[in-house]
DNA sequence: AAGGCGCGTTGATCTGCGTCAAGGCGCACT
DNA sequence: AGTGCGCCTTGACGCAGATCAACGCGCCTT
């Protein structure tokens, strides 16, 4: 090891007390943003990271807030939201282990975020990570990549809402759940819902009471089972994919 | 001028035979994402471009089509939508004079495009415009911030589909028209409303119908008049914005 | 001038989901 | 064990917006 690689190692410990310690072991390396970066880049990349932890339903940032930092999810479950007035709540999208939170190109959040049970952030300065960005055509690529999956799942999610019936989109939404949580791209059929029922409503556009009921007809015709509260098996993963698309009877 | 040049000037004639045919001269250039190039880089990308028109309700690309061609919107209005089996339909956006059409970093369309009345486009071929992303950094970044600003418009789009009353969302509409369609950031009072009423519904997560009540309503309100089919004069764009954002009574 | 057609408006009625309200169930206290 | 509190479920009822239907109006064709 070269003198350059000790003096940023000594960085890193000042800056990153908390847990893990290294990239090299970070449970989301290979999924978070930071898979694009060589080892010496990645090394740089920890200089400036910081882990930082938020209790259940804190509020992680406030819309319109000015952005001094950005992260990775190491842990646990976001929920992005906006308000009207009067209180009405839409969710956005939620975001999971790996995933990456913040704006890169504006100065501000255009939505709140608030953890959805206890969630572990990697946090970066903003400006710092920006310079990186700027010096790393492969890491502005891996960004942009982001943000092009982040737009195409809002597009879909706008035809759930403006078109999909309260059916549709409760079998929607554990689809989605199987597709995006599972470890990797294959689709798990026993999966968490950290969520509560009110979060899934604000997320489908429907209310808490119609969502329940939604899952107790999808019980009751035998497509989902509840070993627990927050745990589903989707017994019948196919069956709600075609429910979920609107090609089936349920409406 | 040297041979380079010719060359490339040789090719702007051949493969660009209609209408404006430079770029230096074209309506768009400050809005579109030239506006980003030197003179050099735009003779460059002059090179590779080539016009084409699409009639009145013409589809201009379907759902999953391979990408073989991105392009600048010249004119006209686009409507960009998504369908369900059963021909439930949601418009995900609309592209006017300056916008850009086509995904950069995907080899596919997540939606159906068609004309809304006559449309000039400046088409690319997706791989040469990608060779001038890999190699132009400042337009990789500028067609990230296109799609930065796509996204921040889908997911206000979210809030209005999922929580919006019919007339909140109406008003929403035309705030949006205003604002968007003006020549600069300065909202026009008086717009043009290019798309139909069930065009419109079908942004909107509504009915034709519905629409139709919504815009009568405003009428009787005086807080919009229609001097023609398809023109609009908002009387009042606070007022509008104001039930836009459903602080106001109507609901 | 008459007829037809596409598009928009308006009215009457229907219905899916929201609203309101009453429990139920699990879990953390004491 | 008992009590209280969050969260969820279920039922009864209401309403915003969908559906169904009639008609108006501009424009094109003959």
């Amino acid at each position: 090891m070269n003198m350059g690689n000790v003096a940023v190692e000594q960085g890193c410990l000042r800056v990153t007390p908390l847990s893990s310690g290294r990239c090299t072991v970070c449970g989301v390396r290979e999924a978070a943003f930071c898979a694009v970066l060589s080892p010496s880049e990645l090394q740089q990349l920890h200089a400036i990271s910081s882990h930082k932890i938020f209790e259940q339903g804190e509020l992680i940032v406030e819309e319109d807030a000015t952005v001094r930092q950005v992260a990775n999810v190491l842990g646990g479950t976001i929920k992005l939201f906006k308000l009207l007035p009067d209180g009405r709540q839409q969710i956005t999208g939620f975001l999971f282990a790996g995933d990456f939170l913040g704006p890169m190109l504006s100065g501000e959040y255009a939505t709140f975020a608030e953890a959805v049970g206890r969630v572990e952030l990697c946090v970066f300065d903003q400006d710092r990570l920006r310079e990186r960005m700027d010096a790393w055509p492969h890491l502005e690529r891996r960004l942009f990549e982001d943000a092009t999956a982040t737009l195409d799942r809002a597009l879909d999610w706008m035809l759930l809402l403006g078109r999909k019936t309260a059916g549709e989109r409760v079998a929607s939404f554990f689809v989605m759940l199987a597709d995006r949580v599972g470890p990797k791209d294959e689709p798990q059929a026993l999966i968490e819902v950290p969520m509560s029922r009110s979060d899934i409503a604000d997320y489908l556009g429907l209310t808490m009471e119609t969502v329940s009921r939604q899952i107790s007809q999808l019980k009751r015709t035998g497509l989902v089972r509840a070993p627990s509260q927050h745990m589903l098996e989707l017994t019948d993963l196919a069956a709600l994919r075609r429910i979920a698309e609107g090609s089936d009877e349920r409406r």
